[in-house]
RNA sequence: GCGCGCGUAGCUCAGUUGGUUAGAGCGCCACCCUGAUAAGGUGGAAGUCCCUGGUUCGAGUCCAGGCGCGCGCACCA
């Protein structure tokens, strides 16, 4: 006996159960252990953070990072998952600094560094909960007992021993460079940080003068004009560029008549425009006459009074080191009016001129103004407002150049700006500053090799986003001025400034005099639960110092720094082993990874540090003393990952990005509670290509269930209804199940092989093990899409056609058994469902772990207990038996399908109901299917009991149905005949088809006449025979052939007609009443019309069995339902009732 | 601005090296089945393959230029 199974599929509740059966059997361990010393399937887990809840998105990258482990491992291959937490960073210290309700780094200073650390380590766990359980609902199989934590000590010393590697071969450096600054943050940003924080804004867009000096120092009538939307930057300014092959006009607007103004030509006219005035031109020039030419500059701050001071140049003049026209590429015509207002502190090209600069000069170089601190406020180097947020002044600032008449112009600009990415009211600015880099830029060749060995899906991630990403390498912004986070292992010497790098604690405490230990003891003193962890921290690590090595009686300090929390994420592949300090082993055998999976936004994220470091410890070019695993590959490509499937964004309902404030989204959870973990699987999975964005709606979802999930439960539950009924039993005999392969179940009682079944069983199991071979290819190359697919297309072979044509054998008479009164056929049937059904679940386990479990356990460990796998996740993944597949079945099976969908079609069309018989059908094959004539004839039976019909026959004369059409084979006709090929197109047009068929039997070939009077030969195979029915019969085309149906109907034929209505209205009957299915009944009717009589009296017997009747008279029967019914225009009263007690089939 | 991707039926999406009549699911309409049954099936309607131009005997597919959407990049001073 089979469990009994739901009629409709409860997916939350069955896969709930088999979560506990999984979890109290320990089968995701067992699963492991079956295959450990086999070949390795390497998964790296990109580590989410528990910072915040759990989306949508993540359920389909858990789903799909499940899906290949699973797989895999049914392969025979053994695949550890161990899952990690990324616990560092900007986005955990914001979430604190919110709930403390401070936000500065100030702010946090007054809080207290300690405490603010510890805040921050306990939020880190703060969604934990939430992530485990969501991780086990959508059924991911990966051991979170053993995950691992990038704040961890063993984590932050392999990072450390990473650092201390770069800057060991001076590949970690500290640079003055302008970078993306957050001032309230008081920190760099990497460009990927940047990246995510862009908004549009309006901000002001001014045009200043700057008025040129005369020999004296004295400001003429004559202004240069300058374009910023950056006010703030004016008071610092140092330069204004122009380019000098570009034309410049000297100008007198005619609202100011009193002054003149230089730009670019090809800008005057809309500055004019701008400001609603007419413009005259005085003269025009190339920009390279004002090289050289010295200016106010709109703020006195830096410059003193009178003369431009001299400085000496290299070349032996000399020239003030600023206020002065510079030349410069980068200056176009776009927008602005030709003329740059170079602000070197706040920019990276402008602070690239400041560099060019210098080198111009002899000994005194130009120094770099700058009037605002690191907070983003005005220095005093800029009295009037010192202490102000530079944002915020621009209004200030602005009034003030008007006051001052050097306001030509303003207006709005609206273009996009960077602002903090966690606290998104926070403009960033670029800024000056000391920070740490790694030097990246340099293996950008290196990178790009790496990448090229890696397989991407989609293919154009390559060349396109990440290729293009790797070829503008700039160097890694490593150092964060912040506090939770990696802390940078490079500790300074007070006296000498050098600096060296610490690669493991314990390096650091053998140092010679080494203090500062003890903080830490005293803060787990009093507060003994503190994690052990937090002494790799600050603050606690920057209390500890040593002697210096570089000067007698100094010391050795940290430098303040943490680390970019994406290093941390990057260096996962050996630090979540704690390498190379411990876990060589582990990092030995798990590297690199034959497969991971993220969604796009990762490329500049955990794909580019992973392969960046990688790169820059492992490649070729390392002089690394630990040498990586000796698996690595012989040309050390690729790593550290050889496939990455690149899933494309999660949308929300609306199509729309999702977000919480739109509330376009069902929470996942809601989702699985109401649907289940395989449905939303199944929806990932089938739905498109995984690298496609894809729509998260409920209503998609819902729908996506029917088509898949739900036909395997309904044949799945008629098996086991019908099953159990019979008697069948897998287990009888059976000497070795195996895995219930093909081959283990032929030792089973009963079971003959399918060369002894019959063809519909030969079809089904061939379509079986056809579909595991396409399965199996698909996903070995990571094309889930296809097989998902392929394994529908099964699903509906089965249901659809196997079920549908076995029905006869199901309810025949007899058991499914070989005992005496078993009945063979029947047997086949079962064992035919039974291995597909079977096999099938296995092929769907990596896709819908839970319900396929559910399967076998009914199926295979119900009858067979112990002597099978107690999971479907311990089988192996099918290998299709490449002796049952037979493609000549197949294409004659989709034959005779296509031949009962257009005999259907044609009766629909002729409006012939499938319960009225027809006497003949008759079957025109296409010239493609011709040589299967004779099988379809074979198969005459069958073709008539789908249709209804009494006969069936290829048509003799096919030429009253149809036309036939001869096309050239454009495929192999146009590479021979090229520009011939219309010709010949229409002049088989015009052709006489049969003429042309003719001369193809009798001489193989057929020549044609063009227009052009040449002849063409062309045979057969050149050609496509199109079958087109004519009008004027119930008739139907399709591309394998037409099907007529006769339309004839026999006095006889109405009356098989009329007692099939009948036979209907008392099957309904029978189920509005409801009656068991082997109840017996009697029947009663009563009509007025003799010839429904007559029709009933003749087909009483068929009546009688079809409806399980003991007996039929014509008179209403006592206490029994009546029910009058209007057969073909008769009016009928029909009445029923039970016979006898219901007794077992 | 540059780069990548996408644009095919009302909706969500397939569409293999260019080849004759462009498909699927859902939805819609009509019907069938009624021993998987609050399931299942069949048929039908429905398309300017975003636009324009080009290459070609032939373009949804290749090329160029637009338009729209999404994403990424960033010296918009």
């Amino acid at each position: 006996m089979f469990q009994p199974v739901r009629g409709r599929p409860d997916l939350p509740t069955t896969e709930a159960e088999i979560a506990a059966l999984w979890k109290s059997a320990g089968i995701y361990q067992k699963s492991l252990d079956n295959r450990r010393g086999a070949k390795r399937f390497v998964f790296f887990e990109g580590p989410p953070t528990a910072n915040g809840m759990p989306h949508p998105g993540h359920c389909l990258t858990r789903a799909i990072k499940d899906l290949y482990p699973r797989y895999r491992t049914m392969r025979g291959e053994f695949c550890e998952r161990k899952a990690g937490w990324d616990t560092h960073g900007l986005p955990v210290e914001v979430e604190v600094c919110k709930s403390l309700g401070i936000h500065s780094k100030a702010e946090i200073e007054e809080y207290g560094v300690e405490p603010f650390i510890h805040r921050c380590q306990e939020s880190v766990w703060r969604y934990m909960k939430e992530w485990e359980t969501l991780t086990e609902r959508v059924g991911f199989w990966i051991d979170l007992s053993k995950a691992y934590v990038t704040y961890h000590q063993s984590y932050v010393e392999s990072v450390w021993w990473a650092l201390a590697e770069l800057f060991n071969r001076g590949l970690l450096y500290q640079g003055h460079k302008i970078v993306w600054w957050w001032p309230q943050g008081g920190t760099a940003l990497s460009s990927g940080e940047v990246g995510q924080g862009y908004r549009q804004v309006a901000d002001p867009s001014v045009y200043v003068a700057f008025p040129l000096l005369d020999a004296s120092g004295s400001p003429t009538n004559r202004s240069l004009i300058a374009w910023t939307t950056t006010p703030w930057t004016l008071p610092s300014n140092q330069f204004a560029a122009i380019k000098a092959d570009l034309t410049y006009v000297a100008v007198r607007f005619e609202d100011d008549p009193e002054r003149e103004y230089i730009l670019a030509e090809p800008l005057a006219a809309s500055l004019a425009d701008k400001k609603k005035t007419t413009i005259e031109v005085l003269e025009s020039f190339p920009g390279s006459d004002l090289v050289g030419a010295c200016y106010l500059p709109p703020f006195d701050c830096f410059r003193p009074p009178g003369q431009p001071e001299l400085t000496a140049l290299k070349s032996g003049d000399d020239e003030p080191t600023a206020w002065r026209v510079i030349e410069a590429d980068f200056v176009t015509t776009d927008s602005g009016t030709g003329i740059v207002h170079i602000a070197p502190a706040f920019g990276e090209v402008d602070y690239g001129v400041l560099l060019a600069e210098r080198k111009r000069f002899e000994n005194k170089v130009p120094p770099l103004l700058n009037c605002v601190a690191p907070d983003g406020t005005f220095t005093d180097e800029f009295p009037t407002m010192a202490g102000r947020f530079v944002k915020d002044c621009d209004r200030d600032l602005t009034r003030d150049l008007r006051s001052r008449e050097l306001l030509v112009h303003q207006e709005q600009y609206l273009h996009d700006y960077p602002f903090c990415w966690r606290a998104d009211n926070d403009p960033l600015i670029q800024y000056p500053r000391a920070s740490w880099f790694i030097r990246t830029s340099q293996f950008r060749d290196a990178m790009l090799a790496n990448n090229e060995q890696i397989n991407w899906m989609p293919e154009h991630i390559k060349e396109g986003r990440f290729g293009n990403f790797l070829a503008n390498n700039v160097d890694w912004a490593l150092s964060r001025e912040r506090y939770w986070g990696t802390p940078l292992p490079i500790w300074v010497c007070e006296e000498t400034g050098k600096a060296e790098a610490v690669p493991a604690y314990e390096a650091l405490l053998s140092k010679p005099g080494v203090t500062g230990t003890e903080v830490f003891e005293k803060a787990k003193a009093d507060h003994p639960e503190l994690s052990d962890d937090l002494r790799v921290h600050k603050p606690y690590i920057d209390a500890i110092t040593y002697d210096s090595p570089f000067q007698d009686g100094a010391r050795m300090y940290r430098v303040p720094e943490v680390i970019d929390c994406w290093f941390d994420s990057g260096a996962m592949p050996f630090a979540q082993w704690g390498w190379p300090h411990t876990g060589s082993d582990e990092f030995q055998s798990q590297w690199p990874a034959d497969f991971i999976s993220e969604a796009i936004d990762q490329t500049r994220g955990w794909f580019y540090s992973q392969l960046a470091i990688s790169t820059l410890l492992f490649g070729p070019e390392s002089s690394t003393e630990v040498k990586p695993p000796a698996t690595m590959p012989p040309n050390g490509y690729p790593h550290p990952f050889r496939n990455c499937i690149v899933l494309g964004h999660m949308l929300g309902e609306d199509g729309s990005k999702m977000s919480k404030s739109k509330r376009n989204y069902k929470e996942p959870t809601e989702i699985l509670d109401r649907y289940g973990a395989d449905a939303l699987r199944w929806y990932f999975f089938a739905g498109q290509p995984p690298w496609n964005s894809i729509r998260y709606s409920e209503r998609a979802i819902r729908e996506s269930v029917p088509e898949f999930l739900l036909r395997l439960w309904n044949v799945y539950s008629f098996f086991v209804i019908y099953a159990n009924i019979d008697g069948f039993n897998p287990a009888t005999h059976m000497k070795n199940p195996g895995q219930l392969d093909h081959k283990n179940l032929g030792t089973a009682d009963g079971f003959r092989p399918a060369s002894e079944r019959s063809e519909l069983d030969r079809w089904m199991l061939a379509e079986l093990h056809a579909t595991a071979n396409t399965m199996v290819e698909a996903l070995d190359a990571y094309d889930h899409y296809v097989a998902a697919r392929a394994l529908s297309d099964l699903v509906d072979a089965v249901s659809n056609w196997f079920v549908r044509r076995s029905r006869d054998r199901f309810w025949a008479s007899g058991r499914a058994d070989a005992s005496a009164d078993g009945n063979a056929e029947k047997c086949d049937a079962y064992w035919t469902l039974y291995e597909v059904l079977t096999t099938t679940a296995r092929l769907a386990a990596p896709f819908v772990p839970f319900v396929s479990e559910a399967f076998w356990q009914n199926l295979a460990v119900g009858p067979f207990g112990g002597r099978v796998s107690e999971s479907i996740h311990l089988t192996d993944y099918p290998a299709a038996d490449a002796e049952l597949i037979n493609p000549d079945l197949a294409r004659q099976m989709a034959l005779i399908r296509e031949v009962a969908s257009l005999g259907r079609a044609a009766r629909a069309q002729a409006k012939l109901k499938v319960r009225q018989p027809l006497s003949k059908v008759e079957v025109i094959l296409a010239e493609s299917h011709k040589n299967d004539a004779d099988w379809l004839v074979s198969h005459a039976d069958l073709v008539c009991n789908e249709l209804n019909v009494k006969a069936f026959e290829i048509c003799a004369e096919p030429e009253r149905y149809i036309t036939r059409t001869i096309l050239p084979d454009l495929k192999k006709l146009g590479p021979r005949l090229g520009k011939k090929l219309p010709q010949v197109r229409s002049a088989l047009q015009q052709a006489d088809a049969t003429t042309l068929i003719t001369a193809f039997r009798d001489h193989g070939v057929a020549t044609v006449s063009l227009d052009d009077g040449t002849d063409v030969s062309i045979s057969e195979e050149d050609c496509i025979i199109r079958t087109t029915a004519r009008d004027g019969w119930a008739a139907a085309e399709g591309t394998r052939g037409v099907v007529v149906i006769s339309s004839e109907i026999t006095p006889e034929l109405l009356a098989e007609g009329q007692v099939r209505e009948v036979i209907h209205a008392v099957q309904s009957q029978r189920k509005t009443l409801d009656l068991e299915f082997t109840d017996r009944i009697k029947l009663g009717f009563a009509t007025e019309s003799e010839e429904l009589r007559k029709a009933l009296q003749a087909h009483a017997e068929s009546l009688a069995s079809e409806t399980l009747a003991v007996s039929i008279e014509f008179e209403l029967l006592q206490n029994a339902e009546l029910e009058t019914l209007d057969i073909d225009g008769h009016a009928l009263t029909m009445s029923l009732k039970r016979a006898s007690q219901s007794k077992a089939s």
